[in-house]
DNA sequence: CTCACAATATATCAATTTGATATATTATGG
DNA sequence: CCATAATATATCAAATTGATATATTGTGAG
């Protein structure tokens, strides 16, 4: 096993375009990166050290005069190879954990009105998270000539994509739980 | 935290169908499940021990005269308790994670011809998985009127419907990727 | 018929990840 | 000027994965 250590490329992807900290990181993480991808502090930090020791990322220690400690990461030639060589391995596990799913596949001794409810509450979800990334979209539109943005661009296009018919989905189950009432 | 283990309630969902050993839970998460959620030994012999101790399961030990040992295990009034509960509560932790959208993220420093590679190796995936999300309909369209097919014939739908969203999202962004070359 | 291989079956382990919590500093709004 | 939010690092138990160990039963090719 070992290396299945997927944080360490969410990280090296990061640092390749700027200096980070651990809490920098995890912001960028919480940012348009959350439609597709997760991580918290409690896998960030020990990533950090450990891909110092190997050599990907190299500390900047950045203490201010008087301020609280603030260790900024660089990425190393070493980090920007480990990198590269994911990239171009067109090997990716692409995992969905729909917790929604699971209760209507798991609903159908219960009332309908409960597979509705929970369909009700995922469309809820959705739609929040669809202004969100029309937001992005419309900001996106007017640099995309700049490099990578259209890379980004794509990812947020796929989860409009995606979310709009998730959207037509719930309009269409309901339609067929109600109908079967 | 603590009960934080959503492979309880996948067991729960499972036996609150048919009595089941370990073994064939997993079996069945792989397959109708395992386009929405995954599942390993690892988890389920674990919390299939806890659950019996905590009285949400029971052992029903079927030794065969000479075979070796299977454990055939049996949902609890109280394990349908929680099941119940459990689907009728509206909150669900609904995560994508895929390595493919992360690889078109951070892509964008490379050729553009990684960031078509990749997809094109995505698009694969989904073709596959599509097929056999249309074979399972197929299956379900004749039997749609009994007790509790709606449901599972409903996830079967959302997982072509998406798949059919990322197919159509792959051919756009291989043009536009191409166009910008 | 038999032998290798696939399928059935349970169990455990290291590595990974989550989600929570602990701790401390700095900025800010009422 | 004080409470709260934001910044910042770190650690831990619990959950999960993916691999591996072990053993038995069914089956198809020779």
């Amino acid at each position: 096993m070992a290396k299945d250590r997927k944080i360490d490329l969410v990280i090296l992807g990061l640092l390749s375009h700027e200096d980070l900290t651990g809490y920098d990181i995890k912001k960028r993480i919480d940012g348009s990166i959350s439609f597709f991808w997760k991580g918290s502090f409690g896998s960030i930090y020990p990533a950090l050290n450990e891909m110092e020791k190997s050599g990907l990322v190299k500390k900047k220690e950045a203490k201010k005069s008087s301020g609280r400690e603030k260790i900024m990461y660089h990425i190393t030639a070493a980090g920007r190879k480990v990198l590269a060589d994911w990239l171009k391995d067109e090997q990716a596990s692409n995992d969905l954990k729909y917790e929604t799913l699971l209760k209507i596949y798991f609903g159908g001794s219960e009332d309908k009105a409960v597979t509705i409810c929970n369909i009700e509450a995922f469309e809820k979800q959705i739609k929040e998270n669809l202004e969100l990334l029309k937001l992005y979209k419309e900001n996106l539109e007017s640099v995309l000539d700049e490099e990578g943005h259209i890379n980004y661009y794509l990812t947020v296009t796929f989860g409009i994509d995606t979310y709009e018919a998730y959207l037509k989905w719930c309009t269409k189950a309901k339609k067929l739980l109600k109908g079967r009432r």
